[in-house]
DNA sequence: TCATATAGGGATAAATTTTTCTCATTTGAA
DNA sequence: TTCAAATGAGAAAAATTTATCCCTATATGA
């Protein structure tokens, strides 16, 4: 397992959401989560631009972090379910507010952000 | 200048976000910007973490994505001064969401947090 | 004259995150 | 019997981000 070499600041509010919420698909994850995706393969389905490696290695950080449970079902083939603890559902709101941000500003951002991707052309 | 390989994801909300917002430092600077301090070494000074490579590196990020522009004032030594746009305003109370929700949830994020960091012992 | 403050960029290294590939297990369906 | 669906993890590679180091330029104050 990769270990840290750099501590992380924590010094206001804004570095410890920081230190929760950052992580390629942990937003996503959580909304689906909210939604009623809660099994694995469902979560996959809904983001197939991940890797299923990084979602579980990020389902795992969710846990650890306390905003999702996990729940194993004593199943052949295995099932399990993560549900938002209740206090990944206080995060909730504040995940909606980025959506709806990003949604009404989506013409604006596309433009300003195709304008200026760096990649091959 | 580094050359992305893989193309972002920018299917809602939550990803056009992502775009403008992920970046280790860009919330705070625009927080710092939105509260009056607007020269780059001011901006230094209140986040000391931060190489000086990176802020500049994340705020040339900002202002291509159109959140604070850029004043470059023809002097000797020279002096810059960053403003947010009107769009960049649009994206301050969801900021003090981030941060506001960091702040209430400030003993049981420590306290996560702390109990999960992988690093030397 | 020398250090300091101001602002920024190139090159390169290091850190960190994400992807890809492979393996293991069991049930049920074709 | 062979394949797919489920879930998950190790190893290694690739991608991406951040840090470090060094250089430029000029005015001011000690």
């Amino acid at each position: 397992m990769y270990e840290r070499k750099i501590q992380p600041s924590l010094n206001c509010g804004l570095d410890l959401i920081a230190e929760v919420i950052y992580g390629k698909w942990k937003i996503r994850l959580l909304w689906f989560i909210h939604q009623g995706s809660k099994r694995p393969s469902e979560l996959q389905r809904k983001i197939p631009d991940a890797s299923r490696r990084v979602l579980n290695m990020q389902l795992k950080e969710l846990e650890e972090h306390e905003l999702v449970a996990k729940i194993i079902y004593p199943q052949v083939p295995p099932k399990v379910e993560y549900n938002l603890t209740t206090f990944g559902q206080t995060l909730i709101p504040v995940i909606a507010a980025l959506g709806k941000w990003g949604d009404e500003h989506e013409e604006h951002l596309r433009m300003v952000i195709l304008k200026n991707l760096k990649g091959p052309a």
